[in-house]
RNA sequence: GGUCGCGUAGCUCAGCUGGAUAGAGCAUCUGCCUUCUAAGCAGACGGUCACAGGUUCGAAUCCUGUCGCGAUCACCA
């Protein structure tokens, strides 16, 4: 980065002097690998207004460049491109740099903006799954991407903990369960509050069926059902506040955020600050009724409030419901409030999927309708889903991937493969099993996070994730390595080298850690890990080759071995820095 | 039907602010463990970048249209 503002500026110079004409940005890419050369300079674009050819400009910026700064050794001109060759002294000093500085690649928070990232956003009536595992690596990942780019970043999720599918676990739990709780039965919270969500969909449908075989129509049965009418009725009193409701309520959404933490927990993620659904949907009323007062809004005949977002291209979308009350838009208006009153926010991240596209572009527009600046800054992180072979994941067939169930999956195939290779003497068992664990949820974070969050992804729980190739484990087991490598390395590694004569993979090597603040800035406007991922994945590629090759603990020269372990050094930061922006550890062995 | 997203090797994905001969992994095949960890390395095979136009010195990349897949357009969340 800084080297290209360096050269940016020279070659503005160059322009200058030589062809009286200002040009400030010019492009450059990678020099290809086919060709001799660290960086290329794109002379095609400048040909028009300089009126010359690609030769005579080369030579003339060549030239200028050499005689000018000091990390600009040679360079050749290929048609319109111009490869520059850097100094050995540049990689060398690249080399020393990156070593000092532990958070390479991260900016310093001087003067912080706050940043708020919603992810995970559960409902409280069933486990999380495997579309929430991808929502919560992703939202997850991107605050700390955001974090690494100078920013405060607050993680928030919203817990949506009201309404009528609460009541249905809730009315199920109390005819059925004969006072069942996590305790006495060992089920992990969620996933009791989930059996008996399931359990009233079983009841409901055989009322249903009941119903027509007794002359009701499919339309009237789906009405009637009897539990039906029990979970409306629990609804109306936990509106109106009853006490005992209140209290089966509270203790069931205990049980399942015992369960949710758990599960954050072996994932990996946290969050600094929650909000309930069941707290902000009134505030998000008042904010509807107000904008209604003041003609933002209109109500119908029958009493129910709407926006008209037609000039937007858009529909008329409810607001409240004609019995006054809220729906999911108004909850999420209360919540976007209350949140920027709690924060200062500059800036608000909502990790959700893509089927919500819909909904975000609305909310943004009645945030910006009802006078608040901030909905300019309000960004929705959109992913794609994650299907199976086979199709979507349905409750209803079975087919969802639980989020525990997959984390323990992995954990037990990193296992296999690990005890195996059998490379882990002297690890006790409560090591062993800390260190599959994180090879496992390697392999899964990487193989979600490396795929552009707009994509979707299929997943296929059969032949699992890889655990070679390009993969989280390919890239710990590389880390792993160089540990070992530090390990032996027996003598003081630390010292300045002033005069060792880096080879094309070693330069190759420090070309791509020189990308990475680069790297890190792009993933954080763009908010994808995925780029992180990939820059990873090409640094360990290389080193791998390097490693192969060269000895590097070998009969070499302690110079060269000096230089060869400091660069080790340097890519296992690199790939540490890197894994943490994905949230993923990386073990000193494997 | 309207809107949005996606379409690159058999499979999973990179590459997309336009640049040199489109790259990886998996799978299949060939070599490499007496040497710093073989979850590795080197190589072979595999492509009409969905299709058709346009923009220009140059298009997988930008624009338009067509086709295919998905999402969404609920007094569900």
């Amino acid at each position: 980065m800084q080297i290209k503002e360096s050269l940016n500026k020279h070659i503005a110079s160059c322009i200058e002097e030589n062809y009286n004409k200002t040009i400030t940005a010019f492009e450059f890419q990678a020099t290809r690998k086919e060709f001799t050369g660290d960086l290329t300079l794109v002379l095609f674009p400048l040909l028009k207004t300089l009126r010359t050819n690609p030769k005579d400009l080369g030579i003339s910026i060549g030239n200028y460049l050499k005689k000018n700064t000091d990390f600009v050794d040679d360079f050749a001109i290929i048609k319109g491109f111009l490869n520059l060759i850097f100094s050995n002294d540049y990689f060398l000093n690249l080399l020393e740099t990156v070593r000092q500085d532990d958070h390479y690649g991260f900016v310093d928070t001087t003067d912080a903006k706050q940043v708020i990232v919603e992810y995970s956003s559960p409902n409280t009536n069933k486990p999380l799954h495997l579309g929430h595992i991808r929502n919560n690596l992703l939202g997850f990942s991107v605050a700390r991407i955001l974090e690494a780019n100078g920013n405060k970043v607050i993680k928030t999720q919203i817990i949506n903990d009201r309404g009528i599918h609460i009541c249905k676990s809730m009315v199920a739990w109390q005819k059925f369960s004969n006072g069942e709780t996590p305790e006495s039965s060992g089920i992990k919270g969620d996933k009791l509050v989930g059996k008996y969500y399931v359990k009233f969909d079983e009841v409901y449908k055989s009322e249903i069926e009941n119903l027509i075989y007794n002359g009701y129509s499919e339309q009237e049965a789906k009405k009637e059902a009897p539990i039906l009418k029990e979970a409306q009725a629990m609804l109306k009193s936990w509106e109106a506040g009853d006490e005992t409701v209140m209290t089966l309520w509270n203790k069931m959404n205990n049980w399942v955020y015992a369960g949710f933490r758990t599960t954050y927990q072996d994932l990996g993620v946290n969050f600094d600050q929650n909000y309930f659904e069941s707290e902000t949907y009134l505030i998000g009323k008042k904010f509807v009724e107000k904008g209604l007062n003041e003609g933002y809004f209109f109500k119908k005949e029958d009493g129910s409030v709407w926006v008209d977002l037609t000039d937007e291209g858009l529909d008329e979308k409810l607001l409240l419901r004609a019995d006054g009350t809220a729906v999911y838009m108004t909850q999420d208006i209360g919540t976007a409030i209350e949140r920027v009153k709690d924060y200062d926010i500059d800036k608000m991240v909502y990790t959700v999927g893509n089927e919500q596209d819909y909904h975000f572009k609305v909310l943004f527009l009645i945030l910006k309708k009802l006078g608040f600046d901030w909905a300019d800054q309000l960004y929705h992180l959109s992913y794609g889903m994650v299907d199976l072979p086979e199709g979507k994941m349905k409750s209803r067939e079975g087919t969802v991937v639980d989020a525990d169930d997959l984390m323990k999956e992995m954990t037990q195939t990193a296992q296999e493969i690990g005890e195996d290779l059998g490379k882990l003497e002297g690890y006790d068992d409560i090591q062993k099993l800390q260190l599959f664990r994180a090879i496992g949820l390697a392999a899964l974070k990487y193989y979600i996070l490396k795929v552009e969050p707009t994509k979707n992804i299929v997943f296929n729980p059969e032949e699992s994730v890889d655990f070679q190739g390009n993969t989280g484990p390919f890239i710990q087991y590389t880390y792993a390595r160089i540990q070992s490598i530090l390990r032996k390395a027996d003598f003081n590694f630390d010292e300045k080298i002033n005069d060792f004569q880096l080879n094309d993979k070693e330069r190759d090597i420090l070309k791509i850690i020189q990308t990475f603040p680069e790297t890190v800035e792009q993933a954080g406007s763009q908010h994808s890990p995925a780029l992180i991922a990939n820059f990873s994945y090409e640094l360990v590629k290389k080193f791998n080759s390097f490693y192969q090759e060269f000895p590097i603990l070998g009969d070499n020269d302690l110079t060269t071995k000096t230089a060869r372990v400091q660069l080790a050094k340097c890519v296992g930061q690199t790939i540490e820095n890197a894994f943490y922006l994905l949230g993923i550890d990386v073990p000193e062995r494997m």
